[in-house]
DNA sequence: CTACACATTAAACCTAGGTTCAAGGTCAAG
DNA sequence: CTTGACCTTGAACCTAGGTTTAATGTGTAG
């Protein structure tokens, strides 16, 4: 498929798409005899799991990371459950250090009587 | 106080400090004769709120307009309940949305038989 | 042949949150 | 009266993560 379509069926952009490339997030595609981007279907999945993760606070560079560890059979099931393990750690990480203040405040407000 | 005794209780640079003031989160200090900013002890406290709503993950826009309601009797105790709880809320509002992907990795880990 | 959607590139621009720099003023100590 | 630490300003620069623009090529339908 050509990056219109990708980018319709995955919701992101033509030109994040080719930002992504040009930044080594998305591997780059094979080019038609045009000069045209022309991606497999499985670019959507990787697609929607660089969404996917920098939704849960990853940078673009840790993606890069986790990405070309667990690429390029993408759905290779340790290297995947690896990555997952990987996003789970992160996100309790998240979690606690959010928690920290959290308790902070739910002290102040009990001192002030509240 | 000059900036400098400020940035030094503070832990944040003066740079940072004349951004704040510039961008109207920390409020415009009176001058010396010289023209230097002159804070009063307060400006210290209210640094360090400004700092501790940033990890809590609040924009500049947020502190400012969470500030412009609790100052300027800062210490005042209503306007002081009302944006805990409101920090307290936007905590809790970004776990649970940091939650939902992560009960979808455990159902993942789990569906891999792992 | 023309129109129109779609593709290409590099480069400029944008927001957020700052830092760094250049050119200068102030002030206390020696 | 010079040195050094401290202060002032505006403007330029920086990283992240993109979007917009301009100039140009491609492919298909009427």
């Amino acid at each position: 498929m050509r990056i219109g379509e990708l980018s319709r069926r995955t919701g992101i952009s033509s030109s994040r798409i080719r930002f992504y490339e040009k930044h080594e997030v998305l591997p780059k595609p094979i080019r038609d005899g045009n000069g045209y981007r022309k991606y497999p279907d499985t670019a959507a999945k990787i697609l929607s799991l660089i969404d996917d993760a920098q939704r849960l606070g990853f940078s673009l560079s840790e993606i890069r990371a986790g990405l070309s560890e667990a690429a390029p059979k993408l759905p290779s099931r340790p290297a995947m459950v690896k990555a997952l393990r990987g996003k789970l750690d992160h996100i309790d990480q998240h979690i606690k250090e959010v928690q920290a203040p959290r308790r902070q405040i739910v002290k102040l407000l009990k001192e002030m009587g509240d």
